[in-house]
DNA sequence: GGTCTGACTAAAT
DNA sequence: GATTTAGCCAGAC
């Protein structure tokens, strides 16, 4: 059985899971690397990559608390919350508010 | 080819 | 309940 996409992988997955994210939605690390067999660690090694790539809504991707580990990695700190604030999501103290609720479940999806 | 780092997480303290 | 420890896998050097 030969890969048809080495390089794709689990890159591609991933990507494509976060794609999937629906707009005023946010998911957390562990659950899509749950969703895909893999771990916390390697999607957020990933999500780093992500900025090379197009329509990646990284910004909907938070930690399992709600907070906004990755901010730090966009262009400016606030561009993170300000795509949040957007799409109808507050960030309170570089935190999800009601992280709870809107939670995106990865497997849902699937 | 061993070692280190990382946009994490769960468990222990 | 906040902080620390350890574990996890993939990529860079």
């Amino acid at each position: 059985m030969i890969n048809n996409k080495p390089i794709d992988n689990h890159m591609q997955l991933v990507f494509e899971m976060v794609k999937s994210i629906p707009k005023g939605r946010v998911t957390s690390y562990g659950a899509i690397a749950n969703a895909l067999g893999l771990h916390a660690r390697i999607i957020g090694y990933y999500l780093h990559k992500s900025h090379q790539y197009d329509n990646i809504p990284a910004h909907r991707v938070v930690n399992r608390n709600g907070i906004l580990s990755g901010k730090m990695h966009f262009a400016n700190p606030t561009a993170m919350q300000s795509l949040l604030a957007k799409e109808g999501i507050i960030v309170k103290n570089d935190k999800v508010v009601d992280f709870n609720s809107l939670f995106w479940n990865p497997l849902d999806n699937i």
